[in-house]
DNA sequence: CGGCCAACCTGTGCGC
DNA sequence: TGCGCACAGGTTGGCC
C-alpha cells in the first residue's frame, strides 16, 4: 500500500533499528527484483553503519557510513518487517528477498508478493542525480509545491488532473489513493483537463493535498507503534478514505442519492463523487 | 514532447 | 471444486 504516507511511516518504523547500527548480515535471496540488484549488493552493505533513513517522493534512502545510498522501492506490494532485538525472526518466507540483521540483533525482512519494489545503490553527493531521482518533482510538504508551481506546470495539460497528480515528475509521492480523496476533498472532478485546474483551482488544491498526506502521516505514525510490538509488520495500517474502494456508498456529507462511482482512467480505478465533484 | 497503453508479477475474489 | 477473468496502492518503455 505504499504512497507518500505510508512510506514515509515505514523509515520512521525503521529508523529507531537501523539508525546508527551496523548491517551485520545481509541476505539477498534472490537475484532480481524489478531490476537486477546491483553488483556485490550484500558485500557492499555487510559492516557499513547506517547514518540515516528518510524519503524521498516513494522511495526510502538509506545513507551509509561510506557515502553509499542503499535506495528502496516498495512498488505495490512492498513491505518492511521488523522483528526486535531479543525476539526470534521467523524463517524467511518465499517473498522474503533480502533480510537484513543488524548488530543489535533486529532483523529487518523485505517481503515484496509481485516485484515490482526495487534496490539499488548510490552515492550521498552525488544522489540529486541518480537516474531514479533526477527526474522527480517537488516533495508536496515541502516549500517549493506551491498553487503558482502547480498552477504552472498544469498550464497546457490536456490529461485529466488525475493522471497529471499522478505524474511524479509534476510533485512527487502521489498515488492513486491519495489522488482521489485530494480531489473529493478539493471538489475537482478526477475527468477536468489538468489545464482547466491551473489558476485557483491550483490553489485551492494544494493546501488540500498537504493535508491529506499529513493527516495519512499521522495516522500511520499512531498505529506504527502497536504494529512493530505485534507482529513487526510495516505500512499495513488501514486508514478511513471518503471515497476509495467505496463504490456505490453515499459519500460523506452527500445527502442525495448520488453514490461513489467507480471509473477507469488510463487503465486505473478512480472513485469519486459525480455531484460534489465538477 | 504529450498522452495513452501494455507490460512487469503474483495473489485473491468473484461469476459460472 | 475448478476455470477464467478482473483487479490490486507503481513505474517504465514504446508507440502514435
Amino acid at each position: 500500500m505504499p504512497e507518500l504516507p505510508e512510506v514515509e511511516t515505514v523509515c520512521r518504523g525503521l529508523a529507531p533499528f537501523m539508525e546508527g547500527r551496523t548491517l551485520a548480515r545481509v541476505d539477498q535471496r534472490r537475484k532480481d527484483l524489478r531490476f537486477p540488484f546491483p553488483k556485490q549488493f550484500a558485500k557492499r552493505l555487510v559492516g557499513r553503519r547506517v547514518e540515516r533513513i528518510r524519503r524521498r517522493a516513494k522511495y526510502i534512502l538509506i545513507s551509509l557510513d561510506d557515502g553509499a545510498v542503499l535506495i528502496i522501492h516498495l512498488g505495490m506490494s512492498g513491505r518492511m518487517t521488523i522483528t526486535p532485538p531479543g525476539r526470534c525472526a521467523p524463517e524467511p518466507g518465499k517473498h522474503d528477498h533480502v533480510v537484513f540483521g543488524m548488530d543489535a540483533g533486529a532483523v529487518i525482512m523485505f517481503n515484496d508478493v509481485r516485484r515490482f519494489g526495487l534496490m539499488d545503490l548510490g552515492r550521498e553527493d552525488t544522489l540529486d542525480q541518480h537516474p531514479l531521482l533526477c527526474d522527480i518533482g517537488p516533495e508536496p510538504l515541502g516549500n517549493v509545491f506551491s498553487g503558482a508551481y502547480l498552477s504552472e506546470r498544469l498550464k497546457g495539460r490536456k490529461t485529466p488532473i488525475k493522471s497529471a497528480l499522478l505524474d511524479q515528475k509534476i510533485v512527487a509521492g502521489l498515488g492513486n489513493i491519495y489522488v482521489c480523496e485530494a480531489l473529493y476533498r478539493a471538489g475537482i472532478s478526477p475527468k477536468r483537463l489538468a489545464s482547466t485546474v491551473a489558476g485557483v483551482r491550483a490553489e485551492r488544491l494544494v493546501p488540500i493535498v498537504r493535508n491529506v498526506l499529513e493527516e495519512a502521516i499521522a495516522k500511520g505514525g499512531s498505529t506504527l507503534k502497536d504494529y512493530v510490538q505485534t507482529d513487526g509488520e510495516l505500512g499495513y495500517f488501514q486508514h478511513e478514505f471518503a471515497v476509495y474502494g467505496r463504490e456505490g456508498e453515499p459519500c460523506p456529507g452527500c445527502d442525495c442519492k448520488t453514490s461513489v462511482q467507480r471509473i477507469v482512467q488510463s487503465g486505473r480505478s478512480t472513485f469519486y463523487c459525480a455531484k460534489r465533484q465538477r
